[in-house]
DNA sequence: GACCAGGTCCTTG
DNA sequence: CAAGGACATGGT
């Protein structure tokens, strides 16, 4: 068990280990990086379920990919995106993004090129990519180690007795990572995966993780 | 019918 | 900087 004393870094390392023993290799958000951006906007404040939903409606209309979203009527994005909620400004959002990789890369594979940290701060200056969505298309889309923080592994992180900024957590999760890409995606679906499980009302002390906390 | 979901932006104090 | 609201559909 752990003390009332263990730093920070030693419960990031014991939740890290406690969820890979729990669900250990699972192929979680496997796709190509135009996908993976669409998908990064679409899944703001949104479940995964209604994500399909619009990523289905949009490969059927020929729109998934960066090249067809540039060109594309708002009208047919809105339609296709519509099950996802916040239509409207998420059509707004995969058209800066679309426009901007088009105007200013060409192509999704001329961004592979850039460094992770130039490449985070381009995506961040898109109207609508804030933190999480850009470290999402760094880690699934680019295979870069930019650890996703957001709500589940705050509130997993809160639950451990963990605080802190957003930059320090994901500070302490790289810290734990050994900067393999495989383990950042991993662990952070293992949070989403665990957080579905117990992080809800009902389960919520059935969680092994609030143990954590002094 | 209330409440929440793998955020982000904008406005106020 | 912190807090509060807007954005919207779909599932429990």
């Amino acid at each position: 068990m752990m003390s009332a004393s263990s730093s920070d870094r030693e419960r990031v390392q014991t939740i890290v280990d406690l969820l890979d023993d729990r669900y250990g290799k699972i192929d979680w958000w496997n796709a190509p990086p135009d996908e993976v951006m669409v998908g990064a906007i679409l899944t703001q404040q949104t479940r995964w379920e209604n994500v399909e939903c619009a990523v289905d409606r949009l490969r059927e209309a020929g729109l998934l990919s960066i090249p067809a979203i540039a060109a594309a009527s708002p009208e047919r994005l809105e339609e296709a995106v519509r099950c996802t909620g916040f239509y409207r400004v998420k059509t707004r959002r995969l058209v800066a993004l679309a426009e901007f990789v088009v105007h200013r890369f060409g192509s999704t594979g001329a961004m592979d090129l850039m460094e992770s940290d130039e490449l985070r701060q381009a995506l961040l200056s898109v109207r609508g990519v804030g933190e999480e969505t850009a470290d999402s298309i760094l880690c699934y889309g680019f295979s870069r180690n930019a650890f996703v923080i957001d709500a589940y592994t705050r509130r997993i992180c809160a639950c451990a007795g963990i605080t802190g900024t957003d930059a320090m957590l994901r500070a302490l999760f790289e810290g734990a990572l050994l900067g393999q890409n495989e383990r950042y995606r991993l662990t952070h679906a293992h949070i989403v995966e665990y957080a579905k499980e117990f992080c809800s009302r009902k389960r919520c002390e059935e969680c092994s993780i609030r143990s954590f906390n002094g």
